[in-house]
RNA sequence: GGGCUAGUAGCUCAGUUGGCUAGAGCGCGCCCCUGAUAAGGGCGAGGUCGGAGGUUCGAGUCCUCUCUGGCCCA
């Protein structure tokens, strides 16, 4: 006894399925004899409302294989053989008998055991979803849909019907269409990946095929030569090997031919006596056609017209048919040769871009990276690293870089019937390109990312940081001209001041080797795809180096040296570097602001001037090996300075920091001490053990630059500065 | 069900071969500045490192189990 839910499968059944373990018993249910797995007889029996059970034997699954039985209602001569029991592990107890229907025509797991025992793969079913003229007379041309119903009348009329009954369950259903789907074994064309690779190519190319590493010419397979060439390809991240190579050995062959209207024909011909004709030269051949007319030439010509650069004379792998005279494509009648209609799966396609792309436009091959998504190991890598495999012998990838899936803010996936989702649209509309390159180079992208239009948000504050930092340096670049290439300049670049002259205890030089050691890392971060590293090296010297330290204590010179004195000029030297330097890192993910950027620096008109063209220059600077005791020292400092509110200083600039300076080493930052730490004063002093602060504040306040250094005092034009402005407006 | 992968402060991330009271930035709180101002600066409070066992003198880091996600398969 067997059960199905799809009766319109029985005329292809071709084998009953048992599990060898399972018990199954010989059972008398209302005078009718049946065998049923033991577990089940009393479900099935209760079911069909049976009135007597009787169990007249027991035996094991193994036991009844081979067991011949009778089709009820199919011919069983036309067989060859009759119908058997099998063994298959899909067998459950969960439905059913226990023994299972079996249609090696219908199904994936039914073609197996099909395979496996040797069964004729038959599938009675037309491509319009009829039956075709093997099946019997009163099922002809009926669809399926309809069969069912057929079916289950004439099982009940000849008596072999045990119980039926209608009921809710899931089906495979077209994701599209949302139309129920039916399982039929047809022809299909496949890449085997298991078979020994021919040494094709040679009669196309006599060349011997560069970087090809066979593993061993006997076993030289299509999947032994991907597993080998993971070897060869650097994943980031490491782990992408691992997942390919479990792909890649437990991949089936590949199924390259789809059944559809449209897409890339694959240039197979039937022969009169229905074999298929499809070479490596015939393949050639139609490739020239399409080359001049494209692949829609398959369409509309002829099969001697797509084959009118083929000559079956040359061709080693003709078939017999076309070698002989008669048959030559040249003389053959049209009818005699078919175009069949499979189209490419447009997976293969993808997976040839590297030939389009790199080898046919004469670009590098293989190419340095592949960029995907993880889900793409069983996608396009595959799809790509087999064809080129196939053709080249070479992997047409030198590393693989893989990201994960972006989820909603609490790490679900994102689909539209959730409501989950987010517009890459609404993300540009809101907050612009290079905010969202912003954000995408924070991430850790390897894994899931998170996404939410809040993120972004933070994004957006974190990147206007740093434009705002840009926005800075080139402010306070207004009256500096910097001239490489003016002709007779003698190596003096406009206003720029030679780095020789930079003392290495001033905060400019300690801020070039800042600058030249976060160039060093971005780069080699930049190199190793680690653009998260990037990200945090960019924003915090922006944020920490340049907002909070360098610009905050430059300001003060900037604004009240005069404006050509050589200290000021430094500054603007040191800041035309920084920007410059700042424009080239930034630029692979922040273009934009990064080229406005460099415009508005250079503020020429020359329009080739492009900081996407530009590389990174040299940038090695060596300060003082003293400076990181004067940013200890300055931490200490600060913490001082916020205690020393309470006491009513409020104002830095209202305070004098006593710092100690026990072996003297802080001695010759001392011009920059007070910018430093943006108070008026500072005094270094070997004796104490924590800093302190003087309260300055009955002391006069230069009305220029703010500071109370001691040398303030009524000038000459009735105002109170400091003997820096006294000089800087011409009263000193 | 199988393969791969992740889960560290509210958020985004660091945490080398196991070793000092687990770090950074954002956000948050308090304060300062007002000549970067739809800006700038300082200080501070936040974590039983998904959970449970185990190995170890010692585990966010190693092992086992487990929970919650993600990708690909069945």
């Amino acid at each position: 006894m067997i059960w199905t839910t799809t009766p319109w499968t029985l005329p292809a059944n071709l084998a009953i399925a048992v599990k060898e373990n399972f018990r199954y018993a010989l059972v008398k249910i209302d005078g009718n004899i049946a065998i049923i797995a033991s577990d089940l007889v009393e479900k099935v029996t209760k079911a069909a409302k049976a009135e007597t059970v009787e169990i007249l034997a027991e035996t094991d699954g193994r036991n009844l294989v081979g067991l011949k039985y009778r089709h009820p209602f199919l011919d069983d001569s036309q067989l060859g053989e009759p119908r058997r029991l099998v063994l298959a592990d899909y067998v459950t107890l969960e439905d059913g008998t226990g023994l299972v229907h079996t249609a090696p025509g219908h199904g994936s797991e039914d073609y197996a055991t099909g395979r496996r025992e040797g069964l004729p793969i038959y599938c009675p079913v037309r491509d319009d979803g009829t039956f075709d003229d093997t099946v019997p007379d009163w099922l002809h041309g009926l669809s399926v849909w309809d069969a069912n119903q057929r079916i289950t009348d004439h099982l009940r009329n000849s008596g072999h019907l045990f119980f039926s009954h209608k009921f809710t369950h899931s089906y495979p259903h077209d994701w599209r269409s949302k139309t129920p789907v039916i399982f039929r074994s047809t022809e299909q064309w496949f890449i085997a990946v298991d078979q020994p690779l021919r040494q094709a190519n040679q009669s196309q190319r006599g060349q011997q095929r560069p970087g090809m590493a066979m593993p061993g010419r006997s076993d030289a397979t299509l999947r032994n030569l991907a597993l080998h060439a993971t070897d060869q390809v650097t994943f980031y991240p490491d782990w992408g090997r691992n997942r390919l190579r479990g792909m890649l050995e437990s991949r089936p062959d590949w199924c390259i031919s789809r059944q559809r209207a449209w897409g890339l024909p694959i240039p197979a011909f039937q022969l009169p006596d229905g074999s298929v004709f499809l070479t490596a030269a015939s393949v050639v051949a139609v490739a020239k056609v399409f080359a001049h007319r494209g692949s829609d030439a398959w369409f509309t010509e002829p099969p001697e017209k797509l084959l009118e650069h083929y000559n079956p004379a040359t061709d080693p792998d003709a078939p017999p048919a076309l070698k002989n005279s008669a048959l030559s494509t040249q003389q053959l009648p049209g009818a005699a040769l078919q175009k069949m209609h499979d189209i490419f799966d447009v997976w293969f396609e993808a997976g040839s871009s590297w030939n389009a792309v790199l080898r046919h436009r004469q670009h590098q091959f293989p190419a340095d990276l592949y960029l995907e998504g993880s889900d793409q190991h069983r996608g396009w890598f595959q799809a790509s690293l087999l064809p080129s495999l196939g053709a080249t012998g070479q992997s047409p990838f030198k590393s693989l870089l893989t990201h994960g899936f972006i989820v909603d803010k609490d790490g679900r996936k994102m689909s539209k019937s959730i409501g989950n989702t987010i517009e890459v649209e609404d993300m540009l509309k809101s907050f612009g390109a290079d905010v969202c390159r912003w954000w995408v180079s924070s991430l850790a992208f390897e894994n899931d990312i998170k996404l939410d239009m809040s993120f972004l948000e933070a994004a957006g504050e974190t990147y206007r940081k740093v434009r705002n930092t840009l926005r800075f340096l080139l402010s306070n670049l207004f009256d500096f001209k910097c001239t490489p290439n003016e002709p007779g300049s003698g190596g003096v670049c406009g206003d720029c001041i030679d780095f020789k002259h930079i003392s290495p205890t001033s905060i400019d030089a300690y801020i070039l080797q800042e600058a030249g050691n976060l160039q060093k890392h971005v780069v080699e971060a930049y190199q190793s795809y680690e653009f998260r590293t990037v990200h945090q090296l960019l924003y915090d010297f922006c944020n920490d180096t340049l907002s909070a330290f360098y610009c905050a204590a430059v300001k003060d010179r900037l604004y009240c040296d005069p404006a050509a004195s050589k200290r000021r000029r430094i500054t603007q030297t040191v800041m035309w570097v920084l920007t410059e330097t700042l424009c080239r890192l930034l630029n692979p993910i922040l273009p934009h602001t990064a080229d406005e950027t460099y415009r508005a620096l250079w503020k020429d008109s020359d329009a080739h001037r492009c900081v996407q063209l530009e590389s990174v220059f040299d940038l090695e600077f060596t300060a003082d090996p003293d400076w990181p005791k004067v940013l200890a020292a300055r931490d200490a400092a600060l913490k001082a300075l916020e205690e020393a509110k309470a006491r009513g200083i409020e104002n830095p600039l209202d305070a004098e920091v006593i710092i100690p300076d026990p072996d003297g080493s802080l001695a010759k930052f001392k011009s920059d001490w007070p910018d430093m730490l943006g108070v008026s004063r500072v005094r270094l002093d070997r004796n104490p053990s924590a800093p302190s602060v003087n309260d300055l504040r009955n002391e006069p306040r230069c009305e220029r630059s703010w500071k109370r250094d001691g040398t303030v005092k009524l000038r000459s034009d009735g105002g109170l500065l400091c003997d820096r402005c006294a000089q800087a407006v011409g009263l000193l």
